[in-house]
DNA sequence: TTGTATGCGTTATCAC
DNA sequence: GTGATAACGCATACAA
């Protein structure tokens, strides 16, 4: 018995017990209009005698298509990419495409594994978030089938690419700071020498908002965190806290790094936002229930999700050719109480 | 050119340009020994020429199995259901199966239709963890796939079982509490009137825990939640101040839900753990994050999905025949601040 | 050691 | 309106 499962009944079956060809059971199936209702209805009652369900696989080798689109992340731990992930699903379900999900763990070798594996065959499109791949890689991004990325990796790729306005993003939300009266303010998550790539943009935002306000840039408040988690986060505060540096405001690179800070500052016995307002980015659900609830940069995901799988789906479908199209979601800024207050200059 | 995409180049191209028959060039895909080595060079040659893959779809059909299991979740934006896809994923990975996620909101359509949908044609098994279905639909769980449940919604059902000792783990949880000096344990996340779910069990290891250290149980510390997110923690906290129910721990029968809690009480001015104790369950990365580090229950993650995807898979290659098998996943409690110190009790 | 031929379960192209 | 029949791309029994 170890071997038919799955009914393993076909269209034949159904066939042969409605007395009709197997061509007509296939046009009811898929809603061929010019059937006779009393034939529709003898091949009905026999799909559901026989408990009949199409078998998708052969379909989608006669087709050409599977109705199905890869979505690689790092991996789903990281709750941002776990509300990618749910945004993408949700964004793909109404056009019946389903998502096969693979994670790359941020893994050069397991990034380059997306882009050629033979599960490629398996979907009809990717869309792909690289946190290892980068700009040098670009000729490794040219491939054979629908693709969309993601993130700050690669810009001006060969695949159409949603992203956001990182830049704009952090500027917005170090004025913010700015405004409620914080000079001090230190970023964590910053990554040393690196001109691309997610901490870069948003660093570069961070500064020109304190040009903008005519602040000085003190290299001394750019805390390195590799990896983006709450531990790093942590660790990296309490460097900072450690070395003495003067501090009245954390940017947190993203909301992981920022809670993490804030949670080491609760540890050494900080006010937040008394003494240090602390500001995050991507603004998952976890930060509206942080102590104190965590001002954020809300990226606009179910926006990129959206958009990366309507994209897609076009080029999928041959609606969409030609060049490459870039698009930057909206994002908006989240003030909750962690960045509350009118704050007294640190030095009168 | 919006037709042929993903290469369309097949076995009998690589065959043609490699002066061999269809038949050889599987033979080398497929790692046959018995081969000539100038042959198959000759083949691996062509292969590479022409940026031959396989198609799996094809390969698929003809093997009548997919390599692509089911995983039914309610929702990934739910840390746990995320961290939980993350280790059924790592764990399908050496079996070289991938997962195909499926979002059920909770919701009983969406549940009834992921067990009769078209795709479970598409996947050689899935991994179901129902949260509106319950011991009712019982007959609604046989099906001719094989299936792994998760959860406590079905027990005894038609279909192996990989779940964890709820009973056992929050009567463990609760004497934790009562051993340090807590008589006051509020429960939030009660179901009023359920008798099965998970709900219920844990609030029985509750009770037996206060029956063996005979504390009275006292309905007025039970505080309802339907769904388990941090809004309805937080509020189901705030209903229990504002009657001014005596507390002095709070057993969250998840981690949102001690969250939302933990929250809750930061907003009041409710000091934790010197007044209010405060305990979760499912020991998510949050838990340890949080300010203070919440005390919390691991129910055995990495096991669960192991354990799952093993069934599961030993289902499909038919090695695993006969009755379901139940299976009880080790917890842990993870002692951290929020329930540090000996309370002393609140009415001498 | 390699080639030929058949079928996996659909959908599509024609006839009828 | 409906029915034969040929693909879709691969794996495999059977030959050679």
């Amino acid at each position: 018995m170890a071997g038919r499962r799955q009914g393993g009944v076909t269209m034949h079956d159904v066939a042969a017990i409605a007395g009709v060809s197997i061509k007509t059971v296939s046009n009811v199936i898929n809603g061929y209009p010019y059937i006779r209702p009393e034939t529709k209805e003898r091949v009905e009652a026999a799909i559901e005698q026989l408990g009949y369900r199409v078998n998708i696989t052969a379909r989608n080798l006669r087709q050409g298509r599977t109705g199905m689109i890869g979505l690689a992340v790092p991996e789903l731990s990281l709750p941002y990419f776990a509300e990618l992930a749910d945004s993408v699903i949700r964004a793909a379900e109404p056009h019946g495409v389903v998502v096969l999900i693979e994670q790359t763990n941020a893994i050069r070798e397991r990034e380059l594994e997306v882009l050629t594996s033979a599960r490629r065959h398996l979907t009809d499109g990717l869309i792909f978030s690289p946190l290892a791949l980068g700009a040098e890689d670009r000729e490794r991004f040219v491939v054979d089938y629908p693709m969309v990325l993601l993130g700050e990796r690669i810009f001006h790729g060969p695949a159409d690419h949603v992203t956001m306005s990182n830049v704009e993003a952090a500027r917005a939300a170090t004025r913010h700071l700015v405004e409620s009266g914080r000079t001090r303010i230190a970023v964590i998550g910053a990554h040393e020498g690196e001109t691309i790539g997610t901490a870069a943009l948003r660093v570069q935002g961070y500064r020109q908002a304190l040009e903008d306000a005519g602040l000085p840039f003190d290299p001394a408040l750019l805390a390195e965190a590799g990896a983006w988690h709450r531990s790093t986060g942590a660790a990296a505060m309490h460097r900072l806290l450690d070395a003495g540096t003067e501090i009245d405001a954390v940017f947190g690179l993203n909301d992981a790094l920022a809670l993490g800070a804030l949670r080491a500052l609760h540890a050494r016995g900080v006010a937040v936002p008394e003494d240090v307002a602390v500001l995050g980015f991507d603004d998952v659900d976890d930060a509206a229930y942080a102590s104190p609830p965590l001002t954020s940069v809300a990226p606009g995901r179910e926006q990129i999700a959206r958009t990366a799988v309507e994209l897609l789906l076009a080029r999928v479908a041959g609606t969409a050719e030609g060049e490459p199209v870039e698009v930057y979601a909206d994002f908006e800024l989240v003030v909750r109480e962690s960045t509350a207050g009118v704050h007294a200059p640190a030095r009168a």
